[in-house]
DNA sequence: GTCTATATTCTGATAGAC
DNA sequence: GTCTATCAGAATATAGAC
C-alpha cells in the first residue's frame, strides 16, 4: 500500500514489493493471482476495515451528537491510514468493472451513514440541509482534505484539528438563529 | 491531459500520446525532451490558467462579496477541467524536486488568495474564524469536491450547486448571531 | 512456499532518411 | 517535422527444481 501510493500502481512492480516484503517476485504468485487483485484486496480490506471500525463507534442517538462523532472519527481514521485513502481514491481507475462496482459500492454504504444521519437531524428541526446527499459529499470531501496537509508534531495536535473542522461542520448544517434583537 | 488522468502517468505510453495526437511515437520528441517534461508542462499550465483566471475576476473589495466570487470561480473552473485537476494533484508525485516546488508554489498562491480574504473579514469583524490557513485548506477541498460526483445534464445546474456550496461556506466562516430571544 | 530462469511483450528514447 | 527502425532495459507472469 505505502509502494502504491507513494509511486502509483502501474509504476511500482512486483519485484519492488517483493523487494519490500523479503522475497523474489515469483514468490508473490502464491499470495495474489496477479498485480490488480492485490490492488484489488488491499482496497477491499481498507474499506471493510473503515466500516467496521464505523460500525464498532456506536454513534449516538441524538443527530447532532451523532453528526460530531462522525466528523471526528473520520478525520482520525483516514489521517491514520493516509496511503490506503490515497491510493483507495487515485487507484479507482486500474481495477475492472466488476472490483470496481464493489469498492464504489462499499463507499456509498459508508456515505449513507453520514446522509442517514443528516435527515434524521433534518425530520428533527435540528439541521438546515437542503441537500443532504451533497453536503454528505461537501462534509467528506472537507473532512478528509486534512490528510493533505496534517503531519503528527505539528502546532496543532489530532484533537484541535478535530474541533475546528467540526465546528465548522456544525455551523454548515444547523440552522442560522435570527440576530438578536435585544 | 485526459490520458493522464484516466489512467495515469506511469501508465500512458509514449505510443499512446502519439497515437492520440496522430503522430509516431518518435515525433514526440520535437515537441518535449522527455516525458517527464511533458507532465510538468502540462500542469504548469493549468496552475498559470488558474491564477491568471482568479486574478482575471477582480474580486470585489467587500470579503463576503470577495468570497463568494471565489467560491463560485473555483467551482465552476475545476469542473470545467477535471481532468487538469486530477492530474495535478495526483501526479505530484511524479514531478523531480525542482518542478515539484514549482507546481506547489503556485497552488500555494492560489490559496494565498483565499486565505487574505479570510483575513480581511475576520480584520472587519465580518467573518469568524479562528485558524484562516485551515479553514482555506477546508474551503478549497470542499468546493474542488464538486469534481467528484457533478456531472453536466443532471437534476441540479452548475450554478445551483454553486449557490449550495456558497451557502455552507459562509455559515461556515460567519458569526453565529446570538439567539433571538424574542 | 521460495527459489532461479525465462518467455513474451512493452517501455522511453535515439539515429538517420527524407 | 515526421517517419521507420532500433537499442537497451524492464515489465508481468509462468515453469520447474528443491
Amino acid at each position: 500500500m505505502r509502494l502504491f501510493a507513494r509511486e502509483g500502481y502501474a509504476a511500482v512492480s512486483m519485484r519492488q514489493i517483493a523487494g519490500e516484503v523479503g522475497v523474489q517476485a515469483g514468490a508473490l504468485y502464491n499470495y495474489t493471482p496477479d498485480k490488480q487483485t492485490l490492488l484489488f484486496d488491499l482496497m477491499k480490506a481498507h474499506m471493510d476495515d473503515l466500516l467496521t471500525a464505523w460500525e464498532a463507534e456506536a454513534a449516538p442517538e441524538h443527530p447532532l451528537e451523532a453528526l460530531e462523532r462522525f466528523a471526528r472519527f473520520h478525520i482520525r481514521f483516514n489521517t491514520e491510514r493516509a496511503d490506503a485513502v490515497f491510493v483507495s481514491y487515485m487507484e479507482l481507475r486500474n481495477l475492472s468493472p466488476k472490483n470496481f462496482e464493489v469498492i464504489e459500492g462499499l463507499r456509498r454504504r459508508y456515505e449513507d451513514q453520514l446522509e442517514h444521519i443528516l435527515r434524521r437531524g433534518v425530520a428533527l428541526g435540528l439541521f438546515d440541509v437542503a441537500e443532504p446527499k451533497i453536503t454528505t459529499m461537501a462534509v467528506i470531501a472537507m473532512l478528509t482534505g486534512v490528510n493533505t496537509w496534517f503531519r503528527d508534531g505539528g502546532r496543532l495536535s489530532l484533537p484541535d484539528v478535530e474541533t475546528i473542522y467540526w465546528d465548522m461542520v456544525r455551523r454548515a448544517v444547523t440552522p442560522e438563529p435570527a440576530a438578536n434583537r435585544g
